[in-house]
DNA sequence: CCAAGTCTGTACGGTTTCGAACAAGAGTCG
DNA sequence: CGACTCTTGTTCGAAACCGTACAGACTTGG
């Protein structure tokens, strides 16, 4: 049973495409659901499926040794789950993780290589995403280096917030925590203030964006620029 | 004057080019060279040439708001300058800085556009190189977030070191600062303890790896990984 | 050779964050 | 309901690093 093509579409990267073209790929997609807390790829493993997400969010994240985790960059529904296979590698170190419950359009990592290999219109959308997903990681690298722990937490709840699509979100400080490469305990800490200032209101594994304007004078510069480069992404350069 | 074949092929992209295809690439690279502190691409601008470097080193920066500075991701022989033209797109956010002087083949954009344009071999190999980059990148950015910075700068020194082919490094703690994203004094203190180690030495301006294997137990794990992945990039997954 | 500029050493108090721990509230399940 | 687990609040001293400043060593240019 196939989706509705509304669904379908929901998802940027298959919305780009002209309707010959994404009728190619129909077939090739098969609807499946993302659950909080599922891993969609092991870092160093295979990767056997990609994911065009349609709602929900995934987190990308770098694993350090004693199972420390960093997020890197999220896709929402302006991208896709597994540019690995993109560049034509068949693994890479990154763990995707879905970090907000959505669904997505599933695809065998053979098939789209196998779609892609002589250019074409997917193609030539996914580069440009990656594009934009470059951009994102190279400012979080910057951002992870120079700016405080409550500039980062406003900046990632912004990120989250755009694509999650809905006010409130629902994670922990501790999720946070391992998003934001840094205790629990200064996640709180964090997350209090923010709800001091009227920003977020929480309760335990829930979190609640009130002012949106006013996250975005929290947050670091990082947010707009990252913002700017996705929105430039489907609004022509 | 075309700079002999030889040098030509100390850039690794170049280099892994079966013969026919290097030929049609030839007419269209020029022989350029590198200076220390020369910018060869500035953000948010009209990226008009590329560079494969045949020696020297190029790195990519992230800026902030108050004009600070820092490094995403080192580009040596091993790859390309100017990603953002194999994702279609003419600008980027990033900026690229000499970092150690060298030579490098460059080429028009609009030209590395059209020869990639349906494929082939370069676009597959630049591909694969995206991917290194990508893992560094990522990598950083979690390494940026933990990492002391004596564990940063000696995996900063290693991977210079790795991509500039000889011992001695010419260079400033103040540079290295806007490198690492950090103080002058800070790297002064990193430093100092890395030449008390005996991993070191420098006098102003000049840094020279004494004690590689050292070196690497003083840094993080991210050196490692970083350079496992480039490896694999040419010895095959 | 002297003056000016550049680079490194080092110090200061202050901020951010760490690692670890314990308390208390909220939900869950028998 | 009560026991248990999960989540958040909060504290402690310690570590890393910040911004700033100044001194001294080295280099360069007149």
């Amino acid at each position: 049973m196939a989706a509705p093509p509304k669904q379908r579409h929901r998802n940027r990267i298959l919305a780009a495409m002209p309707d010959s073209d994404l009728e190619q790929l129909i077939p090739h997609l098969e609807p499946v659901s993302l659950k909080l807390g599922q891993i969609l790829q092991m870092p160093d493993t295979r990767i056997e499926r990609v994911y065009f997400p349609t709602s929900g969010i995934v987190s990308l994240l770098a694993t350090l040794e004693g199972g420390e985790t960093v997020e890197t960059g999220v896709v929402g529904r302006e991208g896709m789950v597994g540019i690995a296979v993109v560049f034509g590698v068949e693994r890479s170190t990154i763990e995707s993780l879905v970090q907000g419950t959505g669904e997505a359009m599933a695809m065998k990592s053979e098939t789209l290589r196998t779609i892609i290999k002589n250019g074409g219109t997917l193609h030539d959308l996914l580069l440009r995403y990656v594009h934009s997903l470059f951009s994102q990681i190279s400012q979080t690298a910057a951002c992870n280096r120079v700016h405080t722990l409550n500039e980062r937490l406003a900046r990632w709840l912004l990120l989250t917030h755009d694509r999650i699509e809905k006010d409130n979100l629902e994670l922990t400080h501790e999720f946070l925590a391992r998003m934001l490469g840094t205790r629990r305990a200064g996640v709180s800490v964090a997350a209090h203030s923010l709800r001091e200032a009227g920003l977020i209101d929480y309760t335990r594994g829930d979190i609640e964006i009130q002012n949106r304007r006013g996250l975005e004078s929290a947050s670091c510069e990082c947010y707009a620029i990252v913002k700017t480069e996705f929105d430039r992404l489907y609004h022509g350069q």
